[in-house]
Parts: C-alpha cells; sequence; structure tokens
RNA sequence: GGGGAGAUACUCAAGCGGCCAACGAGGGCAGACUGUAAAUCUGCUGACUACGUCUUCGCAGGUUCGAAUCCUGCUCUCCCCA
C-alpha cells in the first residue's frame, strides 16, 4: 500500500485511498483533514494511515500543552508546523504585503526571532496577485521566510474597509483601494487563495464586526460567519495543497461583545473540530475590560488541547491579560505601526520619542538592552531621526517594539513554566502603564 | 545715474477699505494608532487677568465712522538699462 501515496499526492488522491479502505463513508475527508491521527484511529484503519503518514511525513499542526500557571489560566505550549516549533504564548509580526514593514528578514529572524509571521490574504490578493506568488512557489519562498507563516483571510478588511464593500451571504464584494475594480470574495475562493499563497495556517473567511454593533446585526453576521465557515471546510476538502507541506485551518469566533452570541459562536467553533480556534472581532475600540470578558468567557468553552488565538490584540497590557485567560497566539500590528509613528514600548511603560523631552537625553532607548538598537543609539539620536523624518528612526523603533514584544510573550512563557505568571503579570501590568 | 517690482506672524506665501489676529504650506509643540488603504491621521501654534481684552502686516505721518489694504515721506531688498 505504501507505494500507492507519496508525499506529493493531494488530498483528494489521498481521500480516494482512503474511502477504499472505509467501510462506511459516513466520515468526510474533512474530519480527517482536521483532527488527524485521532480520526484515523476512529475509522479502524489505523495500521494502513500511520504507514501512509510514516512513509509521508506527512504532518499535520500539532500543538503540545507544556505547563499550565497555577495563578491564572495561563498555558504555556507548542505548536509545530511543517515550518517549524512555535514556543506559545506567541506574539506574531504582522507583515500585511509579505514584509514586516521596515525590518529585513535577516533582521526580524536573528535579532527578534519570532517563530511565525503574518500575511493578509486580501493584500497578497491585489499585490502581488495570487498567481505571482504561485510562480514564486509560494509565500515562503517569494518573501524568503522559511519558519512558519499564517495568513488572515480578508475578514479584518470586511470590517476595515466597510466603506468599499458589500456583504451577501454568497460573500463580500470589495471596490480595491489601489485601483477601484471590484473583486468578490466568498468562503470558496478565499480558501484557494490562502493555499495558493501557503500559508501554514489559513483562516476561515469571517466577518468583523465593528464596536459597538447591535444586537440583531451582530447575531445574525455571527451565524453568517458559522456558515461561511462550513463552506470554507466544505471548500477545503476540495481544494488540494499546493506546496510540499501542510495548512491548518483555524475557525474563527464572533458574536461582538455579547455574552450570549460569544458562548454560542464558540460552541460552534468548537465543534469544527479544528486543529487550532481563534477569536475575532475583539480590538475593534470596545473598553479593555469588555474584551476581557469575552476572551474569558470563549475560551472556557474552546478546547483546552488546542491553540487559541486572539486576533489583532494589542497593548502589551492587553496581551498578558489575556494570556492570563488562556489565549495562546497574538498578532497586531500595534508595535509596528505605533513604531513608525514614533511610540516605544518598554518594560516600564510607553515612550513618545518625539517630544522635546527627549532631544537632549543622550541614555540608551532602552536599558533593557533587548535588542541591539536599545543600546547602541541613544533616546536623543533617534529623537533626532524622527524629527528629521529619516527612515533608520521607524527601523530603529520598530525592531525595538517587536524585540520587545517577543521579549514579553516569552518571558511569560517562563514565568508560566515556572508558576508563577500572575505575580509577575500584575507586576508588570502596573509598570507597564505608564507615560515616560 | 535712470526705470520697474516688492517689504505680511519662525519660514514661504495669500489677502488689496469693514466678514482679518489675518487663507494655505512648511516648521514647531502635543495627541491618536489594536486580524495595516497608516513613513498615517487629529489638534494647537501673536500676547494675555482668556465665550473677553490688548498689541500686530518695513518705519513715520495722513485720509476715513473704519486701513495689512488708499495717500505722502523715509528705510531696505530685488530686477532691467546705462
Amino acid at each position: 500500500m505504501m507505494h500507492l501515496l507519496t508525499k506529493h499526492d493531494d488530498l483528494l488522491t489521498i481521500e480516494k485511498f482512503i474511502l477504499k479502505f472505509t467501510i462506511n463513508n459516513i466520515f468526510t475527508l474533512r474530519k480527517w483533514c482536521f483532527i488527524g491521527v485521532k480520526f484515523i484511529k476512529c475509522l479502524r484503519v489505523e495500521a494502513v494511515l500511520l504507514i501512509i503518514f510514516a512513509d509521508d511525513r506527512f504532518l499535520i499542526m500539532t500543538f503540545e500543552l507544556k505547563a499550565k500557571d497555577s495563578q491564572s489560566k495561563a498555558r504555556a505550549g507548542e505548536v509545530t508546523t511543517d515550518h517549524g516549533v512555535i514556543e506559545t504564548p506567541i506574539f506574531m509580526p504582522v507583515g500585511t504585503v509579505a514584509t514586516v514593514k521596515g525590518v529585513h528578514q535577516r533582521e526580524l529572524k536573528e535579532e527578534i526571532n519570532p517563530d511565525i509571521i503574518l500575511g493578509n490574504t486580501y493584500h497578497l490578493y491585489l499585490r502581488p496577485q495570487t498567481h505571482i506568488l504561485e510562480k514564486a512557489g509560494g509565500l515562503h519562498k517569494f518573501m524568503n521566510w522559511d519558519r512558519s507563516i499564517l495568513t488572515d483571510s480578508g475578514g479584518y478588511q470586511v470590517y476595515s474597509l466597510s466603506a468599499n464593500r458589500k456583504i451577501k451571504e454568497e460573500g463580500v464584494k470589495f471596490k480595491s483601494h489601489i485601483d477601484g475594480s471590484y473583486h468578490t470574495f466568498t468562503p470558496e475562493n478565499v480558501m484557494e487563495i490562502q493555499r495558493t499563497i501557503g500559508a501554514d495556517i489559513i483562516m476561515a473567511f469571517d466577518e468583523c464586526t465593528p464596536y459597538p454593533c447591535d444586537y440583531n446585526y451582530a447575531k445574525r453576521s455571527m451565524h453568517m460567519t458559522h456558515r461561511w465557515l462550513d463552506r470554507c471546510i466544505n471548500h477545503l476538502e476540495k481544494t488540494p495543497l499546493k506546496y510540499d507541506y501542510s495548512q491548518a485551518f483555524f475557525p474563527i469566533v464572533q458574536g461582538s461583545t455579547y455574552k450570549d452570541l460569544r458562548m454560542q459562536s464558540a460552541e460552534y467553533i468548537a465543534n469544527s473540530g479544528a486543529v487550532g480556534n481563534a477569536i475575532g472581532g475583539l480590538s475593534v475600540g470596545e473598553p479593555a475590560e469588555e474584551m476581557y470578558a469575552m476572551t474569558d468567557v470563549v475560551c472556557s468553552i474552546l478546547p483546552e488541547d488546542k491553540p487559541r488565538y486572539l486576533m489583532g490584540v494589542g497593548t502589551p497590557i492587553n496581551i498578558l491579560e489575556n494570556i492570563a485567560l488562556g489565549v495562546d497566539m497574538f498578532d497586531c500590528v500595534m508595535p509596528t505601526r505605533n513604531a513608525r509613528n514614533g511610540m516605544l514600548f518598554t518594560a516600564h511603560g510607553t515612550i513618545n520619542i518625539k517630544n522635546l523631552k527627549w532631544a537632549d537625553d543622550f541614555s540608551p532607548i532602552d536599558e533593557m538592552g533587548i535588542t541591539f538598537v536599545d543600546t547602541e543609539y541613544s533616546k536623543a539620536y533617534l529623537r533626532h531621526l524622527f524629527t528629521v523624518n529619516e527612515l533608520l528612526g521607524k527601523q530603529i523603533a520598530t525592531i525595538h517594539n517587536l524585540g520587545f514584544y517577543l521579549w514579553l510573550v516569552r518571558e511569560a512563557r517562563k514565568h508560566i513554566l515556572a508558576g508563577d505568571f500572575g505575580i509577575w503579570k500584575d507586576k508588570m501590568v502596573k509598570q507597564m502603564n505608564n507615560r515616560l
């Protein structure tokens, strides 16, 4: 049997192979795709399929829980994709258009050292366009990044580009912000686009609702997102992998700031049996307390043995508070965008490096020296670079902020493993809540 | 020497009798930014005893109810011709 399949076979071929050995075709490919080895055991064709996997080294993303904090719901874990291990909790720098703005891949890897970064389906679809990425052999090769990548589906653009789009049950019609051309995103084509982009983790197509959001709208939108999820899953089954590594699929919880909707959505998402789950529709302007209340509710429902990804969050304090509620993965434009606008994050609070008071402060950017820029340049020099609008200033600030964010989550991990995360978190939240 | 143009707030630059404490841009100061339409956006930027008052548009006079705007003289700058 082993010779029948190779790791280059697409899912359809593998599915046909499996179905030959399945007595009743009651399970779809979708199920085993998501549940992997567990499902295979259900089918009682364990031996056959284990041979397939062993032979092809066809990895499905895995998550291993390493430790749980005793003082909070924080966890430390390990996500493994074909592009490496991701130690959680993790912050994923955002690289929307195949670049983490302002940082070389080499600096990103060697200095900031994240296990995974983000890309964006909507933006990459518009430019450089999917066919170019396919020709390049996928996003990893195109941008020269050999670690993991996660792509957002474009669901956030449904929110952020709300003036330029129309939502229907079928999908979302966008007017391109580049050239005004019209494009339709459906759960189906978004899955195909993400297959072509080739991230290790791909996201369901959802609607990210605004804040505040009318209850009835939030409810209708949530149900549509659930229907879209089913369509994503159904379509994904029919869409073969394009490259020689696997792709994990994460569904997204919605429900705005309504506890009952969030619970309902979390249950629906948990039942989809995905290898990881995401929480969307937060950090869109709601008070932090409401955000925490929602993640708390959702985390209590999402399976414990799967990673939980809180999309778009947030400030360093938001991240620590949400880690304490059981979130494992984060991403946010804040460290990169705010860096370009002169805001530095430090363990003792934020700095607006453009302020006059730094003009003659020749102390290091950050005494902690997490990255080389922190100690090699002074605050006065960095302020000068911002004053004269030099690119280097934005680059230095970006490296500093990302270095700090990654330091923060790694430190959080250490304290979870040590079992004193709760105390450490409270101390950090207190001292970071400052304006320097 | 002759002819012409012009002098406006930190800078450039509009305004050419009342709606002017004076458009706009830059600069300066401050703020915002949460799955990136963001090297973006917003506010303030004459002085105060601050929903009002006072002093400003080269300098000095004048005309007018009222002038940055009109008239006279002066100072300075630029351009052209000798």
